[in-house]
Formats: C-alpha cells, sequence, structure tokens
DNA sequence: ATAAGTGCAAAGCATTTGCTTTGAA
DNA sequence: TTCAAAGCAAATGCTTTGCACTTAT
C-alpha cells in the first residue's frame, strides 16, 4: 500500500502545520470522496479551532501537489480522494449515492482506441457510471 | 433530422412565450455546447430584454421535460445541447477547449457489463476524455 | 527572522427564488 | 380571465480572498 498523506507531504517539502497534520490524518482514515465541508466536520473533531478556509486551501495545495484529486460527481461539490494509487473509475449508486471504484483495463484500452481515432492522445478522463442494484429477489 | 426544439416544445404542449422560442431558436442554431451566460448572450442579440433569470428557469424547464441534456466539464458551469438526439459521449481538446462528440457501441456494452460485474443495472454514465490532438509533423 | 499558513469575515461565481407585473391560453 | 412565465433584485451554496495575526523552518 502506498504511502500515508502526512509522508507524501513531509516527502515533497510542504511545510506541515497542525492543521496539515489533522486533515491529512482524516484524508488518510477516509475510504469514501468525502467534500470540503466534510472534511472540515471531520477535521473539527481532532482540532476544534479549524477554518473551512483552512481545509478549502490545504485541499487545493495538495491538489497542486500531486497529493490529492478531485473528482466532482455533478453535485455542485467537489470531492477528493488520494491520489497516486491505482488508475480507478467511479459508480455511483443512484438511489444511495454510494460510490464503488472499480478498474477496468479494456476501457482504458477502448479510450485510447477512440481518441487515436478522432486524432488525439489521451492525457486524461473521467468516468462515472450511474446504476441501481441488481436485487436478488 | 429530428425536429426543432421549438417544434418539440409545442409537441409537449409547453407554452410558448417569446422568450422561450428565443431560446429554442438560440439552441437550434448551436452546434457547440453553450452555458447560460453564453445562452443569455445569444439570445439578447434576439431579444435585448430578456434575462439571465429567464435563460436559467427556460433551461432548467426544458431539461425536466427532457428536450434538453445538461453536461459538466468540469469548469463550474454547467452546460447543454439538445436532448433525443444519438446518445454520444464528448472528447476535450486540453489545448482548445474544443468538444468533439463521439459514439462507441463498444464502450457502451463494456459499460453495461462493468455494471453488471459490480452488481447493478446502468441507468446512465458520463464520460469525457481529454486528449491533445496529434500532430501530423 | 521571515516567508508561508491560519482565521475570520467579506467577496465571488453560478444558480435559484420571492415578488410583482406581464402575457399566452 | 387566469394561471404560468418574466423581470428584477435579493438570496443561496460552494469556493476564494484580503488582511491582520501566528507559526514552521
Amino acid at each position: 500500500m502506498a504511502d500515508s498523506i502526512i509522508k507524501r507531504c513531509a516527502g515533497i517539502g510542504l511545510r506541515m502545520t497542525d492543521q496539515r497534520k489533522v486533515i491529512a490524518m482524516v484524508l488518510d482514515q477516509s475510504d469514501d470522496h468525502p467534500d470540503a465541508e466534510e472534511l472540515f466536520a471531520r477535521a473539527t473533531i481532532h482540532d476544534p479551532k479549524i477554518s473551512l478556509a483552512t481545509v478549502y486551501r490545504t485541499v487545493k495545495t495538495f491538489e497542486e501537489r500531486g497529493i490529492l484529486e478531485k473528482v466532482e460527481f455533478g453535485d455542485g461539490r467537489a470531492r477528493y480522494e488520494a491520489a497516486g494509487r491505482a488508475h480507478h473509475d467511479h459508480l455511483i449508486d443512484e438511489n444511495s449515492g454510494e460510490v464503488i471504484e472499480f478498474y477496468d483495463p479494456d476501457i482504458e484500452a477502448l479510450q485510447e482506441k477512440i481518441a487515436a481515432k478522432l486524432g488525439y492522445r489521451l492525457t486524461g478522463h473521467r468516468m462515472e457510471l450511474i446504476g441501481v442494484k441488481l436485487t436478488s429477489d
């Protein structure tokens, strides 16, 4: 498994304030896709004085330094997940909002192929599948 | 080719005000993906008195009635395109912002398959490829 | 010491809404 | 005539920023 976010911050020489440590820790402990408000709520548990502006500034810094990736699921809020993990896409449960991560090499290959056919070299993509749970009954 | 947006509005019994006619016409004449502000700018040419709020209300109405589809390219603004055309996805030129529409049946099939494998029935998806133009030199 | 980071409140955008007036049916 | 739609401005929700203060290095 990859290094913790705290370690990665130190590794690139980021100044580690108490607030950044708290936010990094919260991110390390999150396996979902929290938005800024949610990160703020979780961080507040460890540091009741932290401000929402700091959360916003910190995730922006982390994103710029390649520590986080911003993902947007079309609800108007930005969400964050640790970057540098294996690449994956998202499937969103239409009813619960639950987000499932998956990776499919065929999709990746196909996307390259489509881009090439259109005369492009692929530099990125975003893909979200929306679905409803198959009931077994 | 599909009916004009104006016809489709009439077809579902929408009250056709002058403003809606103008916005529908602007949409019919657009082959790109304008956002609300851009639609407002184009509509203003035909009706200098139209208000931005009306543009927002109208695209929302059109979307709810299945006449438009909202697409978001991650720049914080919603964009619109005529719905009910053949399904397609988007490739965005990283440098110019140009949007190319494409349809690939293999992608569609693969998405269904992935969703099924995860225990879901696919109800929708969004996919944008980001790329840079292949230079021929 | 000093440049970078924080907190707070104010500002910014895209979008929505309350309310009064206008107009399509 | 009557109810839906328009116009305007104020409100909203997410995110950013200016400024004075604090802190990691």
